[in-house]
DNA sequence: CTAGGGTTAG
């Protein structure tokens, strides 16, 4: 027996056998320490035994040598078995050498070296990481014909490596023949499918392997939390947390990190909280999860602290950085996103594809296109979404040719993908290009890319921005799976083409396939409500707003105002407007606009002043409220005030829709001269809406001399909005110029123009009667009919004397009195008195302004029968009470 | 032999 002299055991000089070395062996901590013992060993002779050997390697390799393992088993060929086989195998694939780890493989097979259960599992690890399915192939036989078919590690390794080379299937298939499993196994299995994204999979294995009696440990657990998160199963997840808080794997740092990861997918923000704080130990894996956590939560600002606050402890790694990097991308903050760049630069981290990709997108989003394409041709090598976050870095920032030669080059050897097209959609509904959306779509078909959910509701989107709503409703109706963005985005197509009733039918369909409404979903809902005038609708979406917790969002709040004060409740909309902690100019001009469509000028006024109290700075549009809300309130002093202030204490140039609203503040309060005067003074060309509202006044109140020059001007502007005409005509016909009539009618009628036929709707007990003009064909005709003739004698007995100049049409007196009797409002006054309690309160709504004379018979109407009866029409509520109307006459 | 953190688009 040999004895050798070592010199780093303690201070001392000792002299030991060979335990003494394998103690030394195991207690060595670096390189150093290690090469000393092996030159020890070298001079001691003891370096020759295999044993020796084998240990060496495997430290050389523990301490990423694998070159030192290499030439030990060199030099040591001689005494080849099958343990030194196995150990250098071992050393090359826990060094990542695994092209090399299958060559030592093959010579043992060449040389016919006897393999033993210790041989496989290394190897078969080797083969997965290489994604080497021949030799996979090969492995596998091997470890059949040599009958190690049921030996566990074995098996567990090829679980293992199945899984990590994505086939499931066959990792399935070896888990099913083993004759028993232990919780490496299961864990194999889970992490397999849940790495891969099959998280179904994953969370059923999970649940079958707990059935089977085997316990869960902190690698179970930590495989199936990603699974939990991905499928956002709130509930399981916490079932799984309640597991770890029992079980003693509470302390894991890879359970811990999953809890938290998982927790910041279902947006917890509350939980991740409280488990950073109780983790006794963080790594930089921690740290990395809660700076991408935040981030994703669009808490940037919280995202790049934290960052620095990390920084002081830990250096940061590349997930790091490239976290914080997405911060910097979504808040434009170039200067400390080029910051955080040039370190990466300095320190010389190998970025690999992703990296670069986050870093292209940053400087894409803060809009450094040239720093971006630096990244991006420097890159080693370049996937899909490289390119595609290039390219649509480009069209972000209007580099639209860049992008599209960006686009050819990569077509020469990659195909796009799901994404390219969403991007190129997205960029065609941007330019308003219907032709090229309509050739994408071609190739899109052509690649089966029609399928994809994101595709489709990209092309529903270009379709609808490119005002092609019915391409949008059938691209609807063909998809095979739809999510919440689909349903958004027909719901606001619909919103957009005032489709109203089509919008709140989607709706409803969205919500018998039970899909939570969100944020989106309501604030696309709101304004259809508000078209409609559909109370009950409205009522229900704010139901969800409260058990959805959304109503501290600013924007919620403000389409809840103007929803209220569009249904026919100013005091539900004054509630919203009071109950919001925070408000913005978007806010007040809602409830500014909201009084002024009942006739509060007043108090419209006073929430102005109030508003400018509290500091809101006043935009453009709050001024059209508020001189509105004048205009509808008979305040000429107050609107002209406003006017002049907005321009001398404010800065703000008035628009074409400012002086709208004063000519319509003028006209309606009778001013017809100055009117006249204001519009001919004005800066701008007068469009048809001034000399409309004119007209519309000069009708009102009778003034033809006025009139017969107005419609002139208005004819001149050859409008081609159907309304005008309708109202040019109108007036033509109550002069009695029957052929200007004509003349116009014709005209609309060759551009194919029309105006909506007027109609008025009811809701009683939660269903919706409509009327159209002259209609006969409802339920209760006769009756509605007897109730209008009553209502109509009594009336006439109190002085009523009804205003034909409202009739447009070349027909009799006698015919005249009956067209007015058929116009839709009163058929839905009637109605609606008809079908509720007496003394009820009445709301009736038409799509059109309502006609002078309907005004007047429904102030008698109020007066006969006593009841509160509310008007929406096109511009306005009227609040008709006791013979008189909330607008003053001014409507 | 098994586990946790990063990318584009609607």
């Amino acid at each position: 027996m040999k004895t050798i002299k070592l010199g780093i055991v303690g201070q001392r000089t000792e002299y030991c056998f060979h335990s003494l070395v394998l103690r030394a062996l195991s207690s060595v901590t670096n390189q150093t320490d290690l090469h000393k013992v092996h030159s020890l060993m070298v001079v001691s002779g003891q370096h020759q035994s295999t044993f020796f050997c084998g240990k060496l390697i495997s430290k050389y390799s523990q301490f990423k040598d694998p070159v030192s393992s290499l030439s030990i088993f060199r030099i040591n060929s001689p005494t080849h078995n099958v343990y030194l086989w196995n150990t250098i195998i071992r050393a090359m694939t826990h060094n990542g050498l695994w092209s090399k780890a299958l060559d030592f493989y093959t010579q043992m097979r060449k040389l016919n070296v006897k393999r033993d259960n210790y041989t496989f599992p290394s190897i078969i690890n080797s083969c997965g990481s290489l994604l080497d399915l021949e030799m996979v192939k090969i492995v596998h036989n091997d470890v059949l014909e040599m009958g190690f078919g049921s030996d566990l590690y074995i098996c567990n390794a090829l679980i293992d490596m199945y899984a990590r080379i994505n086939e499931l299937g066959s990792a399935r298939e070896v888990f099913d023949k083993m004759p028993s499993r232990d919780v490496v196994s299961w864990n194999s299995l889970v992490s397999g499918y849940s790495a891969n994204g099959y998280w179904e999979e994953a969370l059923e294995a999970f649940r079958e392997g707990r059935l089977s009696g085997v316990a869960a440990d902190a690698f179970t657990v930590s495989s199936v939390l990603p699974a939990c998160g991905g499928l956002m199963e709130v509930e399981q997840g916490q079932m799984v947390h309640g597991l770890v808080e029992k079980s003693g794997i509470k302390g894991d740092m890879a359970v811990s990190n999953g809890l938290l990861s998982m927790y910041f997918k279902f947006e917890r923000l509350l939980d991740c909280q409280r488990i950073f704080d109780e983790m006794i130990f963080r790594d930089i894996v921690t740290w990395n999860i809660i700076i991408c956590g935040f981030s994703h939560s669009g808490l940037y600002q919280e995202s790049i602290k934290l960052f620095r606050e990390m920084v002081y402890e830990y250096e940061p790694d590349l997930l790091t950085v490239t976290s914080v990097l997405q911060a910097c991308g979504h808040m434009g903050d170039l200067r400390f996103g080029r910051y955080v760049h040039d370190y990466i630069l300095e320190n010389r981290y190998e970025c690999d594809t992703t990296a670069c990709n986050i870093i292209i997108n940053m400087y894409a989003r803060c809009g450094d296109l040239v720093a971006a394409r630096q990244v991006f041709d420097n890159m080693k090598r370049w996937d899909l979404v490289s390119w595609n976050s290039m390219i649509s870095g480009y069209f972000e920032n209007r580099f639209n040719k860049e992008a599209v030669d960006l686009l050819k080059m990569m077509r020469i050897d990659l195909q796009p993908d799901s994404v390219t097209f969403v991007t190129l959609l997205s960029m065609c509904t941007k330019l308003m290009d219907v032709d090229f959306a309509r050739e994408l779509h071609c190739d899109i078909i052509k690649r089966g890319y029609d399928s994809t959910l994101i595709v489709g509701n990209a092309l529903l989107d270009v379709y609808a921005k490119c005002g092609k709503m019915e391409h949008s409703v059938w691209q609807f109706e063909i998809m095979s799976t739809r999510d919440i963005v689909t349903w958004n985005t027909i719901i606001a197509t619909c919103s957009h083409y005032e489709e109203s009733y089509v919008g709140l039918k989607m709706l409803s369909r969205m919500r018998m396939e039970g899909i939570m409404p969100d944020v989106a979903t309501i604030l696309g809902s709101l304004p259809l409500c508000s078209l409609l005038a559909a109370k009950r609708q409205g009522k229900e979406l704010h139901g969800f707003i409260i058990r959805l917790n959304f109503e501290s969002q600013v924007p919620v709040g403000n389409a809840l105002i103007e929803m209220y004060s569009k249904t026919g409740s100013l005091k539900n909309a004054i509630l919203v407007f009071e109950h919001m902690r925070i408000k913005d100019v978007v806010t007040w001009t809602a409830m500014i606009s909201a009084y002024g469509m009942y006739g509060e000028g007043k108090k419209a006024l006073r929430s102005f002043q109030q508003m400018k109290e509290t500091g809101t700075i006043p935009d453009h549009i709050v001024f059209v409220a508020v001189i509105y809300a004048c205009s509808h309130s008979g305040l000429v002093q107050d609107g002209r005030a406003c006017f002049n202030q907005m321009r001398k204490k404010y800065n703000i140039e008035p628009r074409i829709e400012h002086y709208a609203c004063m000519v319509d503040l003028l006209s309606r309060s009778g001013l017809l001269v100055e009117a006249e005067d204001f519009i001919l003074s004005m800066p701008l060309q007068p469009d048809a809406s001034m000399w409309g509202s004119l007209l519309s006044a000069c009708r009102a109140s009778g003034d033809t001399g006025t009139a017969e020059r107005v419609v002139e001007r208005l004819v001149e502007l050859n409008s081609d909005d159907p309304g005008y005409n309708v109202l040019a005509s109108n007036v033509y016909a109550s002069l009695g110029k029957w052929d200007q009539v004509r003349t116009i009618r014709k005209s609309l009628k060759a551009r194919g123009l029309r105006k909506d036929p007027g109609c008025s709707w009811v809701e009683i007990c939660n269903r919706v009667f409509i009327f159209g003009t002259g209609d006969r064909s409802f339920q209760q005709f006769k009756q509605v009919n007897e109730l209008i003739e009553d209502l109509n004698r009594t009336m006439d007995k109190e002085g009523y004397v009804a205003d034909l100049k409202f009739v447009l049409h070349d027909v009799g007196e006698d015919e005249k009195i009956n067209l007015l009797y058929g116009h839709s409002e009163r058929l839905a006054i009637a109605f609606g008195l008809l079908n509720t309690k007496e003394g009820s309160p009445l709301q009736v709504m038409k799509n059109l302004r309502v006609c002078g004379d309907c005004h007047t018979w429904t102030k008698y109407v109020s007066k006969i029968v006593q009841r509160e009866i509310l008007v929406r029409d096109a511009n306005r509520f009227h609040l008709f009470k006791d013979g008189t109307c909330s607008c003053r006459d001014r409507w």
